[in-house]
DNA sequence: CGGTGGTCATGCCCAACGGTTATCACCGCA
DNA sequence: TGCGGTGATAACCGTTGGGCATGACCACCG
């Protein structure tokens, strides 16, 4: 096994093999004269040979510097390029904003608008957006996965996030046409307390909790009829009877496709909608201003 | 300009990538894992970039990482070349025993003699013969480019080298043949007091001062006729008349080619021919093998 | 549910390193 | 024979890299 080296050493290394002049590559260097003198020296020694022959003539490779030159360049390019590669990385980063969601916003052409609004404010900017699983609440910003995402509130580990609400929707119980509530043109949660519920993943935390109404039943446990990850699980096991759901108003569409219908209930709170980011991003430009394009536009409606 | 790295810590990034598991990666490396949590940080911090995401399922690279890893391999690869060439010199240089001289050792077969002891004791070793002009005293040894040397004593800074005398051989005087004391048998040095002398260059130091008997002059100068440094200025200088000098019985054939001839000299100090080396050389294996093997085909003759 | 074993991160301490300035030894040169 | 310029050395000091002990967190399991 071969021990290693700082790229300075090497650095210093190459500077006295083109200068042949411990002074002036030490200015070259912005080192001190004896700095740059130890370092050669504590290098020949950890390699066990002389680089540099330094005698009243001057200083002059001996065979092992030649032999370690190209190399030493080698190393250095190598390691120039390594540091690129990430810069490269940083600077796409700097100017790509990853959106997270679960559902489509949709609510009539809420997405477009805000892009626009938002490429507007920062035209240097890179929109990618990522479709997240509702086994995770906070709609990738958790994972890192994305920057900024739109949420259902409450969050989970709330105080890691930053929001701001979009939107503050009424809840409404989406069930089979064929259910005996589906004839009443408005439900009581009251009378919904003992249906088997659809429920989010454990995962999703206090967001789970929030869907099935936790706090309006007093204690009571709800009957849980099956989990559901995604708008299509949700359309099927509404279909098949596992359950019934809440649901915010500006989700409906998405679940009344042909046999399931939806009710307006009294006695739960509204649903809130938002845009939501990690604190420590709080003060990134493109976060920053992906939320207040999200203002902007939630204000206009 | 971008800053540079050590070897140490691309090492560690790349068994990190590798294990994806920190604790595991630490003992690979042979170092604790808080050590090398703090060095993955650090180098994170340095480049300004998440090199790995660390969440409850692992650790995982990031796209930074993911760039940075190939580089990261090249670089280490580079070193390892690197090293290896050094060490190849290194090898080399254990193994290369550069024997220095100035004028050919000659005496009846010295040096073959001198190689075949010395190759038997040392088969592994290469033998390379260095000619050195008589500008410099130790016939390579003082600017390295000799690891023993065949020598006339006394040498300038004696304190650096070691040294056998493998003969004494009594000093005769060079002349033309048409030089009136090329008439007698036999010369007193007295008689050479005013002859114009051919010096060696002033960079041989004491050595000029020997081979001009300065000791015999009773502190008067000598007249000096010409510079030579090597054998053939010598024997010119000598047919063109620009002065006599003292030479080793052991060299006399190099110069009695046509025109020159020799005489005893009275009154002068034999000369002292004798193979040397650095002292901070003594200890090494070929350098001893070698001065061995000098003074066992000397003891022969 | 609470313990247990695993993860990576953090805090504290110490030796070694890398840099500084001041100085030395040496050489060529006016 | 001093003088400018070379590289090497000495004394000093802040930073770094390593170790151990410990913490925070999580998954698993009785």
């Amino acid at each position: 096994m071969t021990t290693d080296v700082h790229g300075r050493d090497l650095r210093y290394f190459v500077a006295v093999a083109e200068e042949l002049h411990f002074t002036r590559a030490a200015e070259r260097l912005y080192v001190s004269q004896p700095a740059l003198s130890k370092q050669i020296r504590a290098l020949e020694r950890r390699l066990g040979v002389e680089l540099f022959r330094r005698d009243q003539h001057g200083v002059a490779l001996t065979e092992a510097g030649e032999a370690l030159l190209p190399h030493a360049r080698r190393v250095l390019e190598a390691w120039e390029a390594g540091a690129e590669a990430v810069a490269r990385v940083r600077a796409v980063q700097r100017t790509t904003l990853r959106v997270g969601m679960s559902t489509s916003p949709g609510r009539g052409g809420l997405l477009p608008a805000i892009r626009s609004r938002f490429t507007a404010a920062h035209p240097e900017a890179t929109v990618r957006l990522r479709h997240v699983s509702w086994e995770d609440a906070t709609a990738g910003l958790a994972d890192g996965d994305a920057d900024v995402a739109f949420v259902w509130l409450p969050l989970p580990d709330a105080e890691r996030y930053g929001w701001t609400v979009l939107a503050e929707e009424p809840r409404r119980v989406a069930l089979p046409e064929t259910h005996p509530l589906a004839a009443r043109p408005e439900v009581d949660f009251t009378d919904l307390l003992d249906e088997p519920f659809l429920a989010l993943p454990d995962s999703a935390g206090p967001l789970r909790d929030y869907w099935l109404a936790l706090d309006e039943r007093g204690g009571r446990p709800p009957r849980i009829g099956a989990e559901i990850a995604s708008t299509e699980e949700t359309y099927e096991a509404l279909v098949a009877g596992l359950g019934v759901c809440l649901v915010a108003e500006g989700n409906v569409p998405l679940l009344t496709l042909g046999g399931v219908t939806t009710r307006p209930v009294r006695g739960v709170s509204p649903s809130r909608y938002a845009v939501a980011w990690r604190r420590e991003d709080g003060e990134r430009a493109l976060v920053r201003g992906y939320a207040e394009a999200c203002r902007r536009v939630a204000g206009m409606r």
